[in-house]
DNA sequence: TCAGGTGCTGACCGATCGGTCAGATCCGCA
DNA sequence: TGCGGATCTGACCGATCGGTCAGCACCTGA
């Protein structure tokens, strides 16, 4: 009965944060208003407003795993040159599409926007330089095109395999991707 | 002087299909206010709904020749089997991503809202069956997976590149796509 | 000269958005 | 018993959305 009363609490905010990631992941951010969310949990909007200071701070505590691992990836290819970068650019990234591919399909087409605001604005660095590292570093337009169909591809994809485990769509992702990628230097 | 003066009365629709084809490959469909279009082109929100039933209608005349030309390529699959049909779809897709990035990329992440309109009910179905033509008609789940990559990849990425011309963009989204669709079988 | 159609507009509508705020309720603790 | 903080809410705000409508300016043909 006291099983983890310690922070009961938390427990309607943990609730919003999981209808949230529902909601945005089938309606996109935009696409999903307050009400909705509330709706879902069975609650106030101003009880959503209560625990989150806006709809963007509720967006970016869903995505900060996400991100924080798309930081760690960025580093790792840092640390890396050439081939290595790219191989490391491609296992990490399919890696980390699967893994969060709830938080990565609620972005869907709101790139564009989501990347203006000042919390995510370094995304948009990252991304040129994983794209740089797919492209292998080349600033050929076949290999750009084929870097960017396949960063695309797998982002654009994950999250219409929910119901397949990691274990099976990770290496499907990595089989097409090194395909996609073995351009002919 | 008398150019084509004889249907002087469709420049502002025109004008208004161009403004709004720019705003929403920018900021997207959802994104993009009447007010935004009426803005660029230089008149009020009110001229654009006289020229256009309704915002849903402005897009279903942007989108109408893309969508042509997609029901043309779903004919063209169906009339072959096997390897050829697969063939077929991937070379008419990417033609068709190539001469219509701008109206596809617009439609960026917004296909799940915009499908639901009656409109554009029957694209799902077509879409469906191009993937199940870039898979090769497998129902394994690499072929599909590689299949949902190449297509969605190739859709989200041609919009990218308008600044280079179609015989350089065209042999390089093939050639990933060829590459990426060798699934052993 | 004037009737009528075309192109266009400002004012306005109801709905919904994200966000604010004062206060109600409930809690552990002194 | 009562105080104070945490949780939650209904009412409300200004802004913006897509869309409607009466009417203005202009041209054309009878």
């Amino acid at each position: 009965m006291l099983e983890d009363m310690a922070r009961p609490t938390t427990a309607t905010h943990d609730e919003l944060l999981a209808a949230a990631a529902r909601r945005f992941a089938v309606t996109g951010y935009k696409g999903t208003s307050l009400q909705d969310i509330a709706r879902d949990v069975g609650c106030s909007k101003a009880t959503v407003l209560y625990h989150f200071a806006s709809k963007d701070a509720l967006l970016c505590e869903l995505m900060a795993p996400a991100i924080t691992m798309l930081e760690e990836l960025d580093a790792r290819i840092a640390a890396h040159t050439g081939a290595e970068a790219r191989r490391a650019a491609a296992d990490g990234f399919v890696d980390l599409a699967v893994r969060f591919r709830r938080e990565i399909a609620l972005l869907r087409g709101e790139f564009p926007d989501l990347l203006q605001q000042p919390a995510f604005a370094h995304i948009q660095q990252i991304s040129e330089r994983l794209v740089a590292a797919f492209a292998g570093f080349s600033d050929r337009p076949e290999a750009r095109v084929a870097a960017l169909v396949v960063l695309a591809g797998i982002a654009e994809t994950c999250g219409e395999f929910l119901d397949i485990p990691d274990e099976q769509l990770r290496p499907a992702l990595l089989a097409v991707a090194y395909r996609a990628l073995e351009v002919t230097t």
